[in-house]
Order: C-alpha cells, then structure tokens, then sequence
DNA sequence: AATATATGTTAGCATAAGCTAACTTTTTTG
DNA sequence: CAAAAAAGTTAGCTTATGCTAACATATATT
C-alpha cells in the first residue's frame, strides 16, 4: 500500500525542518505555539508521522525527521523559498508572499514549479 | 451571519460558467460529466448553492448563474485565465498549466494575483 | 402504451484535519 | 517534598466534500 502524503503532513514537516533550524530542537507544543493549533491536533499529527516513518520522537519529546520526512520537508521549504522570492520580485508585500507561497507550494506541478524557479534564477530581482 | 465561499463552490461556480459558454446551458449531469463526480455530490453542491443564492434551476433542471454566483464565477474564471497563460509563458505544458491554475487560483491573494496579472499584461509571451 | 434509459434526490458512509474536555505524565518551583 | 505549571495523550465532536445504494421522476424508444 502506498502511502499518500498529504497538505498537512507536508506542513508539519517543513515546520518541523524550519523550527530545527532555527532552535535547534523541536517537540509538539513549538509547533503548537508557531502554526497556531491546539496541543491535540498536534499530538495526532505527529502520532501518524511517527507511524509512517517520516519522524522519530525520543524519550524527552524531542522531534527529529527521518531521511524520507526530511526529504519532503527540504523539497517544500525550497518551494516555498522560490515562491515567496518570485512573488516578492513581483513586487508583492513580503508577508504575502511567504503567507500566499504557503497555500500553493503543495499543489504546483514539479514541471510548473520548475519553470518558476528557472524564470527566477534567470531573472534575479 | 456572512456566507463563507469555499473551493468546491467557487470550482463549481466556475465549471457552470464554463460550460454555459461552451454549451449553452448546464444540468447537473454535464458537471458531473465534466469533472468526474458523481450525480449525488453535484445534486448536493447544486442544492447548497441554490440555497446560498448563487445559482437557479428551472423545471426543467436547467442552472443560471444568479448575480452573486456569476460574479465568483467571473473572478475565478479570469484567474485561472491569467495563471494558465502566465505559466505556458514560462514554458509549461498547456495541459499541466491548466491543472495547476486550477489548483492555486483559489488561494493566491488578490495582491499576488494582481501583480502576476500585470506581470503578464506587460511581457506577453 | 410499456419498457428502458437518463436524470435527479435522499440517506447514510468515509476521510482529512481541525477542535474541546478531561486525563496523565513530566518538570519546575516555592 | 509538595504543589503548580507545562507538555502530551485520548476520546469524542465538527465540517467540507467526496462516495455508493436505493429510489423517484422524466424522457425516449420499441
């Protein structure tokens, strides 16, 4: 059986590689308190990522990715960069970009998102 | 008590706009036929919509765009427009771009939008 | 006219993903 | 050390949005 990666799961791991980054260390309640959800909802989350193989939780609740886990969370932090860069040059609020490149960095196409970032390397704002 | 519009909605609004103008009139069976879903699911969406206002159906099961309905219909239609030919400007397949313009004209703010629609306007591929 | 086909509806189910309430467990602090 | 605070979990609810099964109604064909 394939297991099929969904929006959220994609969020919690690219939260969890961007929390790592930047403190180091990462548990439940740091991505409670960054996304906004409740205590629960991330115990769940991170109950099913742990079952699949995309994270390990150690004995003190602290979060580490796994090679597939970190693997999708590079590939989403790298759309979500190029998107929120491409949407800057297009003279969008920096806010909005990162909140709008959030929305769409599951859903593009890799031949879409491709040619986004090649217009974007070839075209540095 | 203001009415939320939801993805499916705007999707469906959108797909009954579409086929007016390629057909000439719409029942619920041509949106099934159209988007691969079954005459439950689109009985049921045309039913919320009808009840919302945004849409009428005749005796005969022929669906009209009221005011508010077409007015959604219109924006989604013209962004999905703009990001479809905005990334085979870029060089992605017909096809593919319309599947993603699909999938993110719902969530782009009308700032990032409107500032890909002028980027557009202003390098015509 | 009778049967077959097409269309539409209702009821009930599934799933993803959030929530609160209530609990346990762990850590901190007075 | 005892009490309080913080963190994690479980159970059960909600909502959006799809589905199938079963039925009703409308249209078309023999």
């Amino acid at each position: 059986m394939v297991m099929e990666i969904y929006k959220s799961a994609e969020d919690y791991l690219e939260t969890i590689l961007d929390l790592t980054k930047r403190n180091g260390s990462v548990r439940s309640i740091d991505i409670a308190n960054e996304r906004g959800f409740s205590k629960p909802s991330v115990s769940v989350a991170m109950k099913n990522l742990r079952q699949n193989g995309y994270i390990s939780v150690d004995a003190d609740g602290l979060i580490t990715l796994e090679p597939q886990g970190l693997a999708i969370a590079k590939k989403i932090y790298e759309r979500h960069v190029v998107l929120r860069n491409w949407l800057i040059s297009l003279g969008v609020d920096a806010k909005v970009a990162a909140e709008d490149a959030c929305l769409i960095e599951h859903d593009l196409s890799a031949e879409s998102f491709e040619a986004i970032r090649d217009f974007v390397t070839k075209n540095p704002s």
